[in-house]
RNA sequence: CGGGGUAUCGUAUAAUGGUAGUAUCCUUGCUUUGGGAGCAUGUGGCCUAGGUUCGAUUCCUAGUACCCCGACCA
């Protein structure tokens, strides 16, 4: 894309706003704030995101998801039986009104309209294993919406449910989800600081996970086994002061943000809204649950807050918004015009900064904010060599000097 | 939900009971051009409603919004 065509202005100034992550992204032209903790995504934003649920997407599929899309409008009739319609039990609820006075919720979970839904198309033991999974926006009216877009109102959230025939299919499922949110988090950049947590397992286990990425903006506190590199919560720690891997006591104290969590949830949906199939022997039987959760705005905040300097966003390269930011400097337009042609006619994203009017700090300077990972800079003074210029935003490399005609070789091997 | 605070151009901020200023952004012009350059130019603002007052952006009350601390986060 021509950067001259990009809608969204950066801010040399940036916005007094909680959240070095929406701060950044506020400055850089990523998001836009509607309202305490409710955000609009921006072009540049949007295709960040997008990256984030393609890449969540991929790893679902691979472990047998199925992507479906429920209503955000909820009938309260199934939250009614399970108990989770009352404000005094969930005290999150947006609920709303249709004309004839029906009272109707805003989404803040599915677990009640999957189990529902399901009802429709589960009968037989055939029919199982099942995981169905959405991108959907969610509703939580929190008390106090805070740091950036780490807690909001209103956020897209992966889910997917499971549902299988026993607890065996559950138990080889639910290791199959904690690898696949490893890979993703890895994928999405915060690999290495993302460790998988013990939580309290409620009535049906006696853990579940969290997904809990290091970070001092988190909000959660978590314990650090130093042998195992996984973590336990507060709801753990309280109960046991040892590693539930390797039993040890050397667990140090951390800040981190939940991104993602994985919770077995044992028949209790089934039950209760009559969720059935019918087994090989000829019984009636529920379908064992788990639920699989990850916000991929709040990876995206997660992703900002670790990866990023002085001057701006570094996205790691699966996530950036473009492959390639190219500069084009006084005297580099010929150039620039030339690599944005070729790196499209290879389908290489690239975000050129063809701005005629914008000086050099400031092409420059917007560079380091946006945070794309590679850098082209074409210039009267590589023009004269017959060269680009090509640095990472990362600086992992210092700048390099390719020949105009390997240029597409040279990315081709880099991104 | 308890406690505290704030509200002034798009953004960041200042002052003031008597015609609201700066920086940045934006317009226009000239000079510049490898890290937000310079000069000039123009546009744009006191959250809402009451009250006190000759006069309120300023003081008071209420509302609303936002922020912070705590609690909460199934």
């Amino acid at each position: 894309m021509r950067q001259s065509q990009l809608f969204t202005k950066t801010q040399k100034t940036p916005p007094k706003e909680d959240g070095i992550n929406a701060q950044l992204l506020m400055q850089a032209g990523f998001i836009h704030k509607e309202m305490a903790g409710v955000y609009s995504f921006l072009p540049l934003g949007l295709l960040v995101l997008n990256k984030i649920i393609g890449i969540i997407r991929e790893e679902m599929n691979a472990i047998g998801g199925q992507e479906l899309l429920l209503a955000s409008l909820q009938d309260a009739s199934p939250w009614q039986k399970t108990g989770r319609w009352d404000d005094n039990k969930v005290d999150i609820w947006f609920k709303t009104k249709l004309k004839n006075n029906t009272e109707v919720g805003l989404a803040n979970t599915h677990e009640e309209p999957i189990t529902n839904l399901l009802r429709h198309h589960i009968s037989s033991w055939k029919d199982l294993p099942l995981y169905p999974y959405q991108f959907q926006t969610k509703f939580r009216n929190e008390l106090r919406a805070k740091n950036g877009l780490l807690r909001t109102r209103e956020f897209v959230m992966k889910d997917l449910y499971s549902f299988s025939k026993n607890q065996e299919e559950h138990d080889e499922f639910y290791e199959k989800s904690k690898e696949a949110y490893g890979k993703i988090f890895s994928r999405l950049g915060i690999g290495e600081h993302t460790l998988l947590t013990y939580a309290s397992g409620g009535s049906f286990s006696e853990y579940s996970h969290e997904f809990q990425a290091i970070c001092e903006a988190g909000e959660d506190t978590i314990y650090v086994c130093q042998k195992c590199n996984i973590a336990v919560n507060k709801e753990i720690i309280e109960k046991q002061s040892t590693c539930p891997n390797c039993n040890e006591g050397n667990l140090i104290e951390k800040r981190a943000i939940e991104v993602g969590n994985i919770f077995p949830l044992g028949t209790r949906f089934a039950d209760t809204l009559g969720l059935a199939f019918t087994n090989e022997e000829g019984k009636s039987k529920a379908p064992i649950m788990g639920s699989y959760g990850i916000g991929p705005g709040r990876a995206m905040a997660t992703i900002v807050e670790l990866s990023r300097d002085k001057k701006g966003i570094i996205w790691p390269k699966e996530v950036a918004p473009f492959a390639v930011h190219i500069l084009s400097l006084p005297g580099g337009k010929e150039d620039g015009e030339d690599v944005y042609k070729e790196l499209q006619d290879n389908g290489i994203d690239a975000l050129y900064d063809d701005r005629e009017e914008t000086r050099v700090g400031e092409k420059l300077a917007d560079a380091d904010l946006l945070g794309i990972p590679l850098r082209i800079i074409t210039s009267a003074k590589n023009h004269d060599t017959g060269s680009i210029e090509i640095s990472m935003r990362d600086g992992s490399r210092g700048q390099e000097y390719v020949k105009k005609s390997e240029a597409l070789k040279f990315l081709l091997a880099n991104i």
